[in-house]
DNA sequence: TTGATAGCTCAAGTGGTTTGAGTTAATATC
DNA sequence: GATATTAACTCAAACCACTTGAGCTATCAA
């Protein structure tokens, strides 16, 4: 996941690459469509996109979904995505359990798996995962040949950097690299992420950001985490570990304080706790916050005047489209938190022109960076610039 | 500026367009080679190698700089950079002045310019630009049909912004746009840009960054700026907007305050005006860092300390290779504040397996901006995506 | 009914890269 | 000192994928 630093050259196989990976990524944001209308909008002949639909719905990628009248001429037979053409595995490996997903073309989750992790070290995982991609298929029938690879998510950041405590959740990864050990176990292309970058391609390539180009997405994980993507593509930074945004300071009540002291699921449990309850989980908290509960009312009045901070800086330095909100959170306290946000006046992104609001709710739920880690995996067919990293 | 949205489809003359640029920017950035290493670097045959150099050479922007002699085997021919292939205009449009710059085709300045502005609307501005282009054409002997580009450094934000008072810096250029006025004057291809990411690119054309493809540039003009580059490239945001760090709080000893209050060319004004000192420009400046003055060596202090919580918020969200310092200000205070400045030791670029320092100084003076402009237009020959959107 | 228009296919042409054989100049080995 | 090995490079042919131009078809407009 670290970028590279120098381009490849390109030649008439790797063109054929680039540009089936346009027109389905093009088909994936804008719909089903037709040769004429793709061949406009990518600057190819008619001719060139006929040639690579004939080869994408051979290979079963893309089918037909009927014919589109539009004025004179002859109407435009449209390509859609096939959702049953391909699938990725999607892993998230956490201290004390792992999760799988199993998302096809379309970027629908077509079943998920947990598995309680009592040894964490490599080899057990490698096998526990094996088993539980062999379980998915089985149960849904998926043809193995048709898996696209593998997103890995797991405790970041990677490599050593100077935020202590992270890279030792997990004993017995810190001296191996993740991606080889995978490959080698799952016989798949991987891609090594962490969860919030991985949700941020899931709201790309399954959500709300399907037609949106730039956007930043904080991911409420253990703490917070910030995706960015920019152009389509994950910004991951030189050593793959941008979006460490939980550790930045902002001003509160009481002094400053670490953005992700107010607003993560750390913070709710621990105010929470504060006056007497406990929710230790998503569907513990979303009961609360049914409830109406005063205690979390509380919670997400100050955690919006953090994420008002948080939002400031973001817009300023990226200038996003928008900021996507998700994870482990529950949706409706998500939307309570965006609705209780005043986005900062003194932002860039205080224009009127842009059609997108400035928050947004993204999915939510436990199996966010799962399904993320699946979208990296398909991403790589929808994006020319991805595959060429 | 904007980031295309869709990608293009390629085919061979667009595949011969990006293997020219990418054969140009790898000489470029890591210095003269022959065919064979090329080809191994873009992952090309010698045969497509030879077939490029040879038309970059005769077109003048390659030469042979001789042969390399190392181990067994045919000497190779080694190709660098013909500086004298291809020029640059930069302009940069200020209220009370515009600056101009020819860079040759290495990035070296060949002549600067300065023109005092009474009149800073756009058909006064164009005119003058004009005759500036033509004098330092004459004045160098340089073949206008060698010019590249101009690329435009206007006071930003561009479009509409919730931050005020930026825009109307330049009477009569808001109902207008800017690249489109610049290029039926001058009839050449136009980059518009703000300062921080024209001097960031600036770096990496002729400075500092020429091998960093992830960095962050901190530029110091009328506020403070910053200039994203990820994987060689600007990241501008959505709207052209990014890198407005100038307005994000910082914690001062009077409590919260925006960054661009402490660390600014107007914060040391300010700061010095209140000691009864007075600097209006770089130079004055310098001859104060120069006399030891104490009211200046204060304010680096409290700029240091301001520098230090941009860096945490900066690297904690980018992971960059390196954040560079310039713009208008003497180089040894730049020195002396980064040598006032400790790295925050929360941050994922507290890692000892990083080459380069956390913080370094670029270019620095009046011109960084103005031949940051220019860059931008020589990064298109340079680099394979910049053309590609 | 006729003409215009737009989507699409077929076949030939074209641009640029790859491949494979051959040449040259350097070091290594006998 | 002669010969083998190695690596860079060139030439010509093959190849791949896209473009071009002619022709077909289905729809709307006159």
């Amino acid at each position: 996941m670290i970028s590279a630093p120098f381009p490849q050259g390109s030649n008439a196989e790797r063109s054929r690459m680039t540009n089936r990976q346009a027109v389905l990524g093009h088909i994936k944001s804008q719909g089903a469509m037709g040769r004429a209308q793709l061949a406009r909008a990518l600057g190819l002949s008619t001719q060139a996109i006929s040639n690579i639909i004939a080869e994408l719905t051979a290979e079963g990628l893309l089918v037909e979904t009927g014919t589109q009248v539009s004025g004179r001429g002859l109407p435009a037979v449209q390509y859609g995505v096939n959702p049953k053409g391909g699938y990725a595995l999607g892993v998230e490996v956490r201290p004390a359990a792992v999760f799988t997903a199993l998302l096809d073309l379309s970027g629908e989750p077509v079943i998920t798996r947990r598995r309680a992790l009592d040894d964490p070290t490599p080899s057990a995982v490698l096998g526990i995962v094996g088993t539980m991609r062999d379980a998915m298929l089985a149960k849904t029938g998926v043809d193995p040949g048709l898996l696209m690879g593998a997103g890995v998510v797991m405790p970041g950041p990677f490599g050593q950097t100077g935020l202590a405590g992270h890279s030792a959740d997990l004993p017995g990864w810190q001296t191996v690299a993740p991606e080889v050990l995978f490959e080698t176990a799952l016989g798949l292309p991987i891609e090594l992420s962490n969860d919030a970058n991985a949700a941020a391609m899931a709201e790309r390539i399954g959500g709300v950001a399907r037609a949106v180009h730039s956007y930043a997405y904080l991911y409420f994980g253990t703490g917070l985490g910030l995706g960015l993507v920019s152009a389509g593509q994950l910004v991951t930074g030189a050593f793959g570990n941008a979006g460490e945004i939980g550790h930045i300071p902002v001003t509160t009540k009481t002094g400053p304080a670490p953005l992700e002291s107010c607003l993560s699921r750390v913070s709710v449990q621990a105010h929470l706790a504060a006056s007497g309850r406990h929710a230790p989980d998503v569907a513990a908290l979303d009961a609360l916050h049914r409830a109406g509960d005063a205690a979390l009312r509380d919670w997400i009045a100050e955690a919006a005047a953090a994420l008002g901070q948080a939002l400031h800086i973001i817009e300023n330095l990226f200038d996003p489209q928008t900021v996507i909100l998700g994870g482990a959170m529950p949706a409706a306290l998500l939307d309570d938190l965006i609705a209780a946000t005043t986005p900062p006046a003194g932002s860039v992104s205080a224009r009127d022109d842009n059609p997108l609001p400035r928050l947004m709710r993204g999915a939510s739920g436990r199996m966010t960076a799962t399904i993320g880690a699946a979208s990296l995996i398909l991403n790589r067919a929808y994006s020319p610039r991805a595959a060429a990293l």
